[in-house]
DNA sequence: ATTTTGGTTGAGACTCAATATCAATAAACA
DNA sequence: TGTTTATTGATATTGAGTCTCAACCAAAAT
């Protein structure tokens, strides 16, 4: 059964001019699996440990064609490492980092989203991306 | 004559029980030259070029000090590399980032700022910083 | 199906920012 | 001035990510 998902990948490589290869595969199959965030190493120790072989150098190379192409979402939570998670169907959202536990929590903000899209606009520019981390502890109440 | 920025840096010393040293003064005098956006290594280089004698590893740490203490504000602009302002008696802001033309303009939006910690409450946090560029190009007209 | 072509892979070398090591040095204090 | 101990600097090391290039293999041609 050939799955939505992997139709849009196969797309993906098809547009961008990419040979199919079974380490393609097996790189999207594993980023399929999981919303976590996780960085290329636990990619790549996750890919290896389910049974196939991939290279990091592949691992990498595959991240980066799908970040490029919008199935992946690229997030620097400062640590120096980034972060990974699919760009299923699902709406974007951006991150609550907790400090005392390390949790990370995704919310979305229709009213933050449209007034950096004003700001931008304001300073003469257009809005293309943008990067957006809350680093909190926990209420005590 | 000992001005009120450098109080503050003597304070700090004082207040982490660090001694007072040539080159932690001359990390600190060459920072708060400039407003920029710089590197560690241009920020090495400009105290060497002002005829200090400074390691490169006596920037990093004295950097992490000043970061620590919120003397210096350490900016993540996702290129790999750390790019640091100091923070006199300026307002916070955050950073517009042109993927034309590199440029860096600061902006600040008071209803930004509540948002934020509006939705950080919502969640049950309490907001203790947060990073946040926008990435744009130059609107066309 | 076999050959040809050229993109892809993997092991390891390499890059680059940042950190760790540790003997020599120099603040702070008696 | 001498003693103690934090600090410094030259250099090695780390770690994420990239590059290299011969061997490999997917896709197209015959």
């Amino acid at each position: 059964m050939t799955d939505k998902q992997n139709q849009i990948f196969l797309e993906m490589l098809r547009k961008e001019g990419l040979r199919f290869t079974q380490q393609r595969q097996a790189v999207w199959d594993e980023l399929k699996k999981s919303h976590e965030h996780r960085d290329a190493e636990e990619i790549y120790i996750s890919i290896r440990n389910s049974g196939s072989k991939v290279s990091r150098a592949t691992v990498y190379r595959t991240i980066d064609v799908l970040v490029n192409n919008r199935l992946l979402r690229k997030m620097d939570m400062g640590d120096g490492r980034n972060r990974f998670e699919p760009r299923l169907d699902d709406k974007h959202h951006d991150h609550i980092i907790c400090l005392e536990t390390g949790d990370i929590i995704e919310f979305y903000s229709d009213e933050l989203e449209k007034l950096q899209e004003t700001i931008a606009k304001d300073h003469g520019y257009e809005l293309v991306r943008h990067v957006h981390q809350l680093f909190v502890k926990p209420l005590k109440k």
